[in-house]
DNA sequence: TGCTAAATCTCGAAC
DNA sequence: GTTCGAGGTTTAGCA
């Protein structure tokens, strides 16, 4: 792997690194000795101190304090940079287009330049997933409807799996599409597919139901024309649900040991 | 300088170097591969990749990914710390009482640890700001309107503060309303209220004043509808007043001393 | 502790 | 591009 690890550098050989470093987006730190200037939609200075400057690989650009979550001050991906020394400084300035803003760093003594290339193709996931959601809904059905029972889940119908199966406190069908996130035309059409599969072999009335945190914009006259209910759910909420009921599943076991 | 640095060390040392680290308040940076998790206010996994994990002096702690401003996972300042070995993985976990939230992260490949205790004691300045708009015209009333005297700002009026009263050259009651940006409509709505409630208490006539750089398109119209008075003043020319205005207060101390 | 409003908010999606 | 909305938003200032 290609790692440069330079520690205390001159800094013109500081410069030579980062420079190269910036061609092959490798992942960048420098820490050191500064000030930092911005000029942008703000403008911000930053006596002299010690800071870690982290160049990502996207060329975003982080100045970060030896304390505090947010960094000092930075520059969104893509910005463009020039590397230079003056007066024995490395000067490193990091220039944003649009909106027009400029860092400016300069470091008088120089501790250790890091930089390598890193690989991170993971997908990151926040909160519940969708099957959170629907083991949410499978653990306590009344999140959606109260009196709602849930019959099935994840079943082959045939344009897909219908996520849930239930029957309400009248003794009608339902069926539950879910959407961890603002729901789009395409989950009612795919509810009203799994409606028309599911009623040439049941004689009685189904309720699709569309559970999501949210609706995009302009279908809501959609769920009307489809007859498609909407009931706002959280994946955070079910998350919540899900630690209670993780919880109570450990209270029930140490009870029987 | 007390100078920690490691390439590729073995888990068990690697741990070492950490708790040593952290009880000296030394800001610690981990380059490797590793997975983490999240629990908390919401849930969140990250699988195998490579990433920077920092933690800074007041133990605050931030993982990075090699692309992107924010970071993936972090803890805020002050959690507590637990760092293990596992099956030759590290560990590390950072636990934060209120809200309760745990990031575990679990490194299966070292690339760099460094720590280090940096001084940086300087202040930071950030200009034109609201704040800073503010403290201009208390400063500086004539930059609103030549005659304007400054009553009282931030006061309490019930559906939020006013920023500014004050008394125009005629005795007349002024309410200033300071944006930053483009004022939008939320801007005179908020103005509304503050005029609607304050009048209740005095019995004479006020004037709204909007100060902003400039008026949101296609709101021209509610500024007359609502009888609002709009006072264009660019957060820059403030930051500027009050770089005037602090050099005067030196001056005036130093001919004291 | 809880709320309110601002932030160089950032980030993504929709238009 | 611009606008709109959400975020583990964070942060600061107060009741």
């Amino acid at each position: 792997m290609t790692f440069d690890l330079l520690e205390a550098p001159q800094p013109e050989l500081a410069a030579k690194t980062i420079q190269s470093a910036l061609q092959q987006e490798k992942f960048i730190i420098v820490v050191g000795r500064c000030t930092v200037r911005y000029k942008g939609r703000a403008t911000s200075s930053l006596d002299t101190g010690e800071r870690l400057l982290a160049i990502k690989q996207d060329r975003a650009l982080l100045i970060h304090r030896p304390y505090g979550y947010q960094p000092v001050n930075w520059q969104p991906p893509g910005c463009r940079f020039e590397i230079s020394t003056d007066n024995d400084e490395l000067r490193i300035r990091a220039i944003r287009r649009s909106p027009p803003e400029t860092i400016s760093v300069s470091f008088d003594q120089l501790k250790l330049i890091a930089a390598m290339a890193l690989k991170d193709l993971a997908e990151f996931f926040l909160d519940a997933s969708e099957e959170d959601m629907q083991r949410a809904i499978i653990a306590r059905p009344e999140i959606v409807e109260r009196g709602l029972r849930v019959i099935e889940y994840e079943k082959r119908v045939e344009p897909g799996f219908v996520d849930v199966y239930g029957i309400d406190q009248d003794g009608r069908l339902v069926i539950i599409e879910i959407k961890r996130k603002a729901a789009g035309r395409e989950a009612i059409f795919q509810l009203a597919k799994y409606v028309k599969a599911t009623s040439e072999g049941v004689g009685r009335s189904i309720r699709p139901i569309l559970v999501a945190p949210s609706i995009a914009k302009g279908i809501q006259r959609l769920l009307q024309t489809m007859r498609v209910e909407f009931r706002k759910l959280d994946p955070k909420q079910c998350a919540k649900i899900l630690a209670e009921v993780d919880k109570g599943e450990e209270e029930r076991l140490s009870r029987w040991i």
